[in-house]
DNA sequence: GATTAAACGAGACGGTACGTCGAGTCTTTCG
DNA sequence: CGAAAGACTCGACGTACCGTCTCGTTTAATC
């Protein structure tokens, strides 16, 4: 959770142990009970672990469940594969597998839920979630200007804002797909969205 | 909940009245308190109506919630204004506007989350909420190929899931702005995101 | 607990099964576990109700015992039986058969001690429990004056403080027997005690 | 708590000025709190000292409070004042005092209430607080007995039972005025009181 | 003066019970 | 019969203490 060289605090130390076996079994009753059914104290029996320990370390269910989901997240990469439609639909796939995944299913959308009322739990997954997958999109379009396909950057203010717009449309694109409509991203459905951003990436003067 | 015309049945008939001050203070409910804070005993309360009622009607918060929330996506309409480009605009910004409600806000993730592991409200929400909205693609799209904006269909199989992929890319992009990100859709980003959406839709072959 | 006849309010009334069901679980509680052991959660699932139903009913554990203790004491009785000894020696044995009894050791004593921080339910075990009991005092004294053991009372306020002082030490000696000192009440002992109050009683002017 | 002169073992020896804080702060949250509020956790802040060196010297809250009570009661004396009346009235007059302080108040019903369910606590109690008393029933029959004022013991035996009867009578009346009615021991009670004692004691034969 | 073993503070630990709250059902009386 | 009122069961909540358990840090007696 944070400064990992923390100086020897007085008292007993906190068991490393506890906090891996609460997250673990956190992503494990996510995924067979959902958000909703998910309980503290069923979380403590899991983990074999008192419910005063869970609260010592994460004040509400909330914040317990980004530090378990966001793990999962840091798995995404973008590996250069030559070209960007190949690059678009390897991490367009990636990121449709695991949000396909039963933790991450129940869990994002409520957190979400519960975020878009709480300003410290949607910075927190801001922060620790979604951002940090920013860097997915520049190393993309970096590699393809690279290779030629797409053209070099004038202004970085401007690059950065269409960067976030392409971020927000392919997250978006897949959080739909997957989260909202409740219906699998085949290879076609990837095929055609990737088609859809190419032209849309490589035609940059589309308007007026 | 349905059939608008049922045969008038012994006792004392239910009450419209109800119907209405209970989705009003469903709605007033959400919007203040939020998916978690809101609660039938309090709703019941704000409606002026005994839990009762209300449990006869709907059965449970999920469907009360739908139902509740259903109605704000029907004034959503495509205008025809023109241009791809001016109607594209204007539906993000019909959309987005919806979004930032208090009330759609906070229950649509929730509702989606609700759905995510049940598949009778999931199916309750598309027939209600998602799906009514392809419409707004389908008349776009005719009316820019009636203006010869973009070209005609060939295969209407493949139309529709052209459609269904250019529907899951508008309404993600948005959501994830909205809800997941929790920033406004400004002027800008709504033309930075239509010039996006324009290349994608006018060069269809932007591969190979 | 109060007015038997209250008008009939709206609602569903309370349960009488309830509160029988609830009082019987306390006291079998008690006798078995000890006011320390008593837990109301158990209570509850003996008495085959929601711990919101007692809750319902009695604000605290103090409260609840006081009513389930209180109607043991209503059973104590002074029967003449012809001779001040005799009386005082049957109600001696009477009150410490009741104190005997397991579920009232354990609670008599932590309500009196709870009650010594709290004057509203000091008043309440005062006016449930001890104070009726200063009938059998009463009673017992009427009687004697009218076989002529003891001579008939001249001013009504010094009658009332002497009655108080005799009820404060037959009923102390017997609880400091039988609570504190946890010894049974055996007929040495009562008779013991029998002679020594009948001496007491009958030569009033023992000092100079 | 016991053998003043344990042999000097290895090693850090005890803290004695913790032993004195713990009993202090033990009484004055118990006159604060009383025995219900009263926890170990806070006691040991009090003292300004580790709930560990708390539990280190007394397994329990139990044994803590007889210690930190039992003190109070070696201050109690019976004086030879030179008179039947005045011996009891002194006596009855301090044990009165000493129940009437708030730090007894709380922790002596509660501590016969658990004694009443843990004879080790029981027989802890009465070694350490109630039989020392009785010392003070056979000073004063001495002193009485010298004067002339009661007739001299005939057999031991009995003499030891009367002790005893003697002794519940007064301390259970004293009990009973203070800490189950809640009223103090007025003068007027006291006089009225050893008047009843005076009579007992000097009418032996009031029987048959 | 160094060693050493126990006492010490701090505080995390597994538990148990607390009293509250919301969901959804059931049982009254009134209109 | 519908509606209002409110009692009902159930189960999770988050908190408070319990008594135990590490830790790292004194502190006196012994070597």
């Amino acid at each position: 959770m944070s400064e990992p060289a923390t100086l020897p605090r007085k008292g007993r130390p906190r068991s490393a142990d506890a906090d891996r076996a609460i997250l673990d079994a956190t992503r494990s009753a996510l995924a067979e009970l959902g958000w909703g059914g998910l309980t503290m104290g069923d979380v403590a029996v899991r983990a074999g672990v008192a419910k005063t320990t869970l609260y010592r370390r994460w004040p509400s269910k909330n914040e317990l469940v980004v530090d378990a989901v966001a793990v999962l997240f840091d798995e995404l990469e973008m590996a250069d594969l030559g070209s960007l439609r190949a690059d678009i639909e390897a991490v367009v796939r990636q990121f449709a597998a695991l949000l396909a995944l039963p933790e991450s299913q129940a869990a994002l959308l409520a957190l979400f839920a519960e975020a878009s009322r709480d300003p410290a739990l949607r910075r927190r997954v801001r922060e620790a979630i979604i951002d940090p997958q920013k860097r997915l999109v520049h190393q993309g379009r970096a590699a393809a200007q690279a290779r030629g396909e797409l053209s070099a950057d004038t202004d970085p203010e401007d690059a950065r804002e269409t960067v976030d717009v392409i971020f927000d449309t392919i997250a978006g694109a897949v959080e739909h797909r997957i989260l909202v409509s409740g219906e699998c991203a085949s290879a076609a459905w990837i095929s055609r969205f990737a088609t859809l951003m190419l032209a849309a990436l490589q035609n940059p003067a589309g308007s007026v």
